[in-house]
DNA sequence: GATGAATGAGGTTTCATTCAT
DNA sequence: AATGAATGAAACCTCATTCAT
């Protein structure tokens, strides 16, 4: 009757040694279960038995590890929100100041920005927090928090880089950054119908040269400006 | 017992002689009242008895006029997505092809279009399609294709008459058109928590003057470039 | 599937020629299902399951007609108690003011009272309210605002008339009341196991006469206290 | 995590230093423990959880210690009721049978009586009693046969005695032991709301003068007859 | 066309109890 | 002897949906 957590990502490869009644990672294994069957049903149709079936795992063991569902949602989602936050903030890092070629270093960061923002999981989350901002409020802030605003605080602090060496001119360096970042995920909304119909990575990439162009035509510093032509 | 449907915005003003010809516009309370819940709860939370006592009708009516739930959700959020929708394409009309000062007039259809999409009933919709979209793929088309493509296509035919008429200098309308609604409404989502945190009027101002710069730093035709800079 | 509710004591007869889905009383067989599941399982472990199929009613029906477990508990306790009360108050009007043998009198109406008290419903209402006391606080002045007290306001009334009449010797009617009342049910609740033991006529007769005997020892006027030996 | 049985009355002091020797005692804070709970939530709605949680020991200790919840229920039971024996036994035994005043010895033994009968755990006792008698049917001569009866007897042991002294003018003491105990502690039940509502002592004082006016009216031997009259 | 009453299925949560340590 | 973790069973309650009026 027990099945291992194959359909939840993570759970198979850990829990599948388990002898006679494993509890390693159940924790684990009932996070990604949860995260799975949230993302597929929403909050209100994933049942616990669902979520319980999908972990291997007994309902009560969810409520041994969970207050109550609401707490378990919480929990998967800034878990979720968390191993995608490390992807998006490693992505920003790619940009550094001293580049050689600025309109190559923005089509880099861009898609490599557009491959966390295009992530299953990435969509499952952003999917969810729209559905269930209104019944909890607390959860733009308990994901933005170390995700989406640091992210942009980080871009901003590059551009201010790169503007001091001369690379971009622009005044607001939180703003441009926003506003690279609509370039870059506006279309995609879209374009790929939530994130539910295929984005692929040709269409990543030109997303980001298209952003890119029109980021760097209209912020690239003077001598560069031929440059960024289409 | 039965209470006129007042709470849901629309429905109080006709459905209160319920006795001649009262049964005219059930339907139209009915889905008012769908709709506000629907936004309110969630698909799978609303129930069909709030919605029926939020309409001030029976629970049965409803089954008279929509076949079941997930048809009523369907009617609700398309009738709401029209009347947005409507509302949107007449905002795209303010730009017109042989304007004054171009500046002024991109804030202005900015300001107007923003005022549309930050409406309570346009983050309704949205969080509702964001929400439902994996239980209903095919929503995404039923809302779209009258109403965010249709802009964007609107949008775009402007910004090639304007690019004609030497305004403007771009190659690609339809990219330009996407990326200045992105510049537009990107920046408001993390700004007004997903439309559940006030975005006032000056706030509006603000972004579309933003979006303008940026977007007309990029494509404004080389002698007006001057009257752009920020 | 459907099985009419022989158990509890009043709903067969009634909704026997129920005819496709009757609907006629259900509510009436609900509460005599229930009080009678109460009685026999107490409130925690009555489930509604248990009295939706001895009511012959599915479920949620029992939730179209109270609000919940508890409201259908109250309902239930005062239903069954006004019941008994108004059997309880008829015996107490056998004690007239002009009775030829007071004695006789004593004994009969002892001995209609005793029988109210050690009717099943009797003691399983006494049982539930004690069981139930500290869970629901308001019970005890629920059920016996109607019952016990009102009983023994009229017996304390009768009293005080046969006082004045010459009959008894007392000065506190309401006092007098309650004693008699104690000597009578008193030693009831020991020798029955609280109701769950026969306790036949032939001892309920005894009880009244002891009663009876040693309330008019202590109370009855001088002339005829040599009829009341023993 | 684990928190000493601070909660239950008597477990605190001595479970304090679980190391050294503290098992021994275990049991009897899981016995106190259980007690509180069930007379606090009843039997069926007290949770080995919470017993556990209030003796300040793991749930799986409890069963350590006994069989199943039913077992301890029983347990925990009659170690209460016999605690409660020694008092009311005790009690009895102030009524000698050389007193200088009887009327003084019986207010003295009614009022010790009335004080074992309301303590809180002898409410308590009793309520659960009532409450679970169909459950456990066995439980009135558990309790009983240790308890009320044997209280009866020694009661009716003393009113022969002092019959034979020529205090008492009575046929049956049995019957006058029961009776005397009923006019004690009838009245109680009502005025206190079976034990929920405070019933102080002025108010026993009072009640046990009453019963003892009643009693010797009814049962004093004819010379102090006078004495008697309130 | 509109409604009051009824229901099968299923939701979250709790509980007594048991392994393995 | 004592415990943390796990579980099958079952409880209360809700919901979409349908009859019969």
């Amino acid at each position: 009757m027990r099945r291992p957590g194959v359909t939840a990502a993570g759970a198979a490869g850990r829990s599948g040694a388990v002898g006679a009644r494993g509890r390693i990672d159940k924790r684990q294994a009932i996070l990604d279960a949860a995260f799975a069957v949230f993302a597929r049903e929403g909050y209100s149709q994933a049942s616990i038995d669902l979520i319980a079936g999908e972990a291997g795992v007994a309902k009560p063991t969810i409520y041994n590890h969970f207050e109550n569902k609401e707490s378990l949602f919480r929990h998967a989602m800034t878990a979720t929100a968390d191993r995608a936050s490390v992807k998006t903030i490693a992505a920003v890092g790619r940009l550094s100041a001293d580049v050689a070629d600025v309109r190559l270093a923005f089509v880099d960061v861009g898609r490599a920005l557009l491959a966390c923002y295009c992530a299953d999981d990435s969509w499952a989350l952003r999917r969810l927090l729209y559905a269930e901002i209104t019944r909890f409020p607390d959860l733009f802030d308990l994901l933005g928090a170390s995700g989406p605003e640091q992210v942009s605080e980080l871009f901003a602090d590059r551009l201010a880089r790169l503007t001091l060496a001369g690379r971009l001119q622009l005044s607001d360096p939180v703003e441009a950054a926003e506003q690279f970042l609509a370039l870059l995920t506006g279309p995609v909304a879209g374009r790929s119908a939530l994130g539910t119909r295929p984005f692929d990575q040709a269409q990543q990439r030109r997303t980001a040269e298209a952003a890119t162009s029109t980021f760097l035509r209209a912020f690239a510093a003077a001598p560069t400006d031929a440059a960024t032509q289409r």
